[in-house]
DNA sequence: TATGCGATATTCT
DNA sequence: GAATATCGCATAG
């Protein structure tokens, strides 16, 4: 797992995000990330650390859940090293495994619905503040497992939501996907 | 299909 | 008091 947040970005992508849960395993494609690399005055570790983004600062492959807009919870991948404060946040799943459940958690059968976007996402996979600070790369509850690689273009485009940085193409994509998230109209 | 707005936690000014 | 790494519903075209 690459420690430079950019290549993380884009590493993650086509990886799979998977859950383990009593009533079964759900696991989902990652098709969409955003990298907020160190010094990124749009990133929430920009103004130091506080109580709540504690996680953000431990080394590379750890969970950052962060509740945003007082409605969504959001699950990024610690970068860089421990003490740097930067992340991956992941915005968009195309969902592989655990289909019926993640429709029950999110109250849809529209399978493009279930994960586009990364409040959906942490809905979808039943994901929350516990698992805050929890290690991504063993198995566990929540981890990040290998797909077998397949072919699919990588598309780079501006993040989604911010009001600064908003120059900089530090969000990724699979080209064509319909489970990406934000606007349609996208470079092929 | 596109745009607008309310909900609502946490932090910063 | 304002801003924020958002979503879902409403309304209009």
């Amino acid at each position: 797992m690459p420690v430079d947040t950019v290549e993380l970005a884009q590493f993650l992508i086509g990886k799979l995000l998977v859950r383990e849960l009593s009533g079964g395993r759900r696991i989902g494609r990652i098709v969409e990330t955003e990298a907020y690399p160190p010094g990124d005055s749009s990133g929430h570790a920009f103004r130091g650390q506080t109580a709540s983004n504690r996680s953000l600062f431990f080394e590379h492959g750890r969970a950052y859940v962060h509740f945003s807009y007082g409605t969504s919870i959001l699950l990024n991948v610690t970068s860089e090293a421990a003490g740097t404060g930067a992340s991956v946040l992941l915005r968009a799943l195309e969902p592989l495994a655990g289909i019926r459940k993640m429709m029950r958690s999110r109250g849809t059968s529209r399978i493009v619905d279930l994960a586009r976007g990364p409040g959906r996402i942490t809905i979808a996979m039943r994901v929350d503040k516990r698992f805050d600070g929890a290690d991504l790369c063993a198995r566990g509850p929540l981890w990040l497992g290998t797909d077998s690689q397949q072919l699919m273009t990588i598309g780079a485009t501006v993040r989604i939501g911010i009001s600064r940085e908003m120059n900089r193409k530090l969000r990724f994509y699979v080209c064509g996907s319909p489970f990406v998230s934000g606007p349609k109209k996208l470079p092929a």
